[in-house]
DNA sequence: GCGATTCCTAGAACGCGTTGCAGGTTTCTG
DNA sequence: CAGAAACCTGCAACGCGTTCTAGGAATCGC
């Protein structure tokens, strides 16, 4: 595990200051896509809620997109922590796959406008996002491997090639029913049934 | 199949003039997508190229990602027509589907532009665009439950449980390698790997 | 401690999606 | 064919993401 920095950012460290002034904007621009979503989180108001210029928003997240996404990935990180403490329960690899997506859906669910707000940043296909969202999807992809094989082999060398690819249809379908639920096309409940599906047919018996 | 409609609107039937204003909107937000993107695709320039109201034109395509998603409905109509002249070659159901889905890949890469465009507008989530996502996603579907089973049974009555959830999921992972390629995390390689990959995993030996 | 550099602030300005409005034109109804 | 209704046009106006500028504040190198 990386020594101190819980809120990293690529290469640049910040000082205390900056530390706090990005927590701010982050928290800020978190509870107004919970309240509001996606349209809620203007830069302007995000800017004077964290109280910070305009200007410096954007040279902390270079886009509305950036900002949501990486409030996204600081509430998979909180996911990541309560799993570690919590781990999956179910006896064998589909069993605790599913649990652990399901209870992540349900931290999404339980927060609609957050979500779309989110999801809709994912999918932008902004160029400049790309980083960020490697490590959303890095991450979801971490969190499932660790379902698959919880016997804490940290780097997941043992992890066969056949669980790995598993692991990466698992988060496309994570990626992919979560913009059909935040889209209207599915209701809540298919985005958990449609994970559970996948995992059956590709982890269950035949 | 249906009458006549080619280019249907649910419900309403258009007067020959409306379904040339229509048709040459869509025309030019496809050109504009190919060849500028998402931004080139300006609502005042579309209304002007299609020689049309702006007004016009939100009465036809309530949004701009309405317009964009109704651009790549046609073209998938257009792809279902070409894959029922030239079915799916490849002597089992994993090879039949892996074909179609990379010909699908092919149309969609050449054109990273309006790739762009389209997917990140099914993946905004507005819930007014809903009607028109279901159906590019149904549409999908629907070729590739055709590529598991080409005997042609129209309806897919002799498909079986486990068919249809293996054209779900893949339907899903479609979409979601998309949107990965179009934000630049993955290259564009990947989305056929990743297709291949899913396929194999469910249609394929253990 | 002091100049240089980088960071931050306040706010104006631009571009484009979207909406609203005042008329003219086409299409329906009887 | 007359009147009504729906549709279309041209254009002004609003809101918000993003960019830019001018100047003050903090930080760094020596």
């Amino acid at each position: 595990m990386v020594p101190s920095s819980s809120s990293d950012r690529s290469g640049v460290t910040l000082t205390k200051p900056q530390q706090d002034r990005r927590e701010r904007m982050l928290h800020v621009a978190t509870r107004l896509a919970v309240e509001g979503g996606f349209d809620a989180v203007q830069m302007r108001a995000v800017a004077n809620e964290a109280e910070v210029a305009l200007g410096t928003l954007y040279r902390y997240f270079p886009s509305k997109e950036h900002l949501l996404v990486s409030a996204l990935r600081q509430q998979i990180q909180a996911l990541e922590q309560r799993l570690a403490v919590r781990p999956a329960v179910g006896g064998d690899e589909a069993a605790r796959v599913i649990d652990v997506l399901t209870r992540a859906n349900r931290a999404l669910q339980r927060q609609h406008r957050f979500a779309v707000a989110v999801i809709r940043s994912l999918a932008a296909g902004d160029e400049t996002v790309a980083p960020v969202v490697r490590e959303v999807r890095d991450l979801m992809g971490g969190i499932i491997v660790a379902a698959i094989d919880p016997s804490g082999s940290t780097d997941g060398r043992s992890l066969g090639v056949r669980e790995r690819l598993v692991a990466e249809v698992l988060e496309e379908v994570w990626l992919s029913s979560l913009v059909a639920w935040i889209g209207g096309v599915d209701g809540q409940a298919s985005v958990d049934r449609k994970l559970a599906d996948a995992t059956m047919l590709m982890l269950g018996p035949r």
